[in-house]
DNA sequence: TTTT
DNA sequence: TTTT
């Protein structure tokens, strides 16, 4: 018990968010984000991109998919989750995802015709116990 | 560029740190921490538990191998870094891994003979751009 | 616009939760916090230790009262706000509190008789856009 | 001991750096950086700036003099640190800053002639168990 | 004013 | 595989 879990990334999303149903109408959307950082070797600047899988349940899922697309900054701030599946082949494998609690949109003027931080309590499609909205966060 | 990869971990090791050498003597130091988390379903409380992959390498690594044990409650801040590697069969595989690059240790009186925090630079064991350690940090 | 304010601190707190009701039954805990650093100077280790304002409303002054005394290690999450004030001879001062969004008791198997992380939206007394209490968090 | 003080900031310069030099050469940066929330109440977009005291030692000071500027969006991790002064008139009063630790310049692409993440060890002037830059990350 |  |  007693854990904290907490993930912070600021990054660019690779593709715009794709969203799922689920039974129940829950809505899942997950997207690709690069954190990328820049060192010094040897006198010259290499750059290194870490690709992170976001997942957003829910409220949060419905508001991203309206307000973000690929190319967009933003701060993202959530926990980790590693899940195992099955791929085609029967084989059974691990990923490692970021399920996103809240986001905010960074950069451009122009990316904020709306500016609200977005938030909500997510948690597994197979559970309830979590399932409202933080509504006075959404923008509308 | 210009993006921010940060995780933040509290939890228990849940095996005391493996340390290998690689060619050139860098030390590398790996664990699996648990951070765990409760809450209430249907009047019942469920304990879900997330395991990571904590990696430290160099003079952290040594740290770690000194003063971190299986059970001991830590604080770990550090990045996430996702890694292909093949396994025995020579299958793709791949892995997440949450790159250390502080740690303090929590808990219990007991703990804390020592009770500096632990930081250093690390990178890939490959690279020398980062090679130093914050030997101010040491408790040595 | 787009900002982030967040601050996360791992202390003992250094006295027990004074609570205070305003007008209309809101609650408002607050406690220092201590957060000590310990690093080696010339050889001798020198401790330093900062002191923190934390600030809890409605529901989680209410868990705060109930689960946290002196001396107790806690996690917390919460932004920083500066606020003015007059002292008893009319002079303006500022002071700058944590206000605390949500904590988790660290430590001791004693302080373990609830393990439930508490969170809970809150905001200045005198508004109300975000008054509920994220329930399902709380530990009864 | 064993504390966390942490504070992570997302936020717009409201001023250019101001380097001041102590004795020994020692450079010290300062400006302010708000950091702004929106929400709604009552339907109403609100939004609430805060406002923060930032300060940057040595080697950081040196690169925030040189790539930051007034009305720049930077993510800037650090620690709190409150501190007593006296005012002209001879009062004694308190100021919460936040100590920067490292800095990343966020926004527009014109903003990225420099690209790296800025990363200093720092600690008060007049003590020097730290007072080395971590120059790998440095940009030149 | 905490804790080790 | 941890911890409470």
């Amino acid at each position: 018990m007693s854990g904290i879990n907490k993930v912070i990334l600021v990054g660019h999303l690779g593709k715009d968010p794709e969203v799922r149903y689920l039974e129940g109408g829950v809505s899942v959307a997950s997207f690709p984000l690069a954190t990328s950082e820049s060192f010094n070797k040897d006198g010259r600047k290499i750059e290194q991109t870490e690709w992170h899988n976001i997942v957003m349940w829910r409220g949060l899922a419905d508001v991203a998919a309206k307000y973000l697309q690929k190319g967009k900054l933003v701060y993202i701030e959530g926990k980790l989750r590693t899940r195992s599946f099955e791929d085609k082949a029967g084989v059974k494998k691990y990923t490692t995802e970021v399920i996103a609690e809240n986001f905010t949109i960074l950069g451009r003027k122009s990316d904020f015709e709306n500016e609200t931080r977005h938030s909500l309590k997510s948690e597994d499609a197979d559970s309830d116990y979590d399932s409202r909205t933080d509504a006075d966060d959404l923008p509308f």
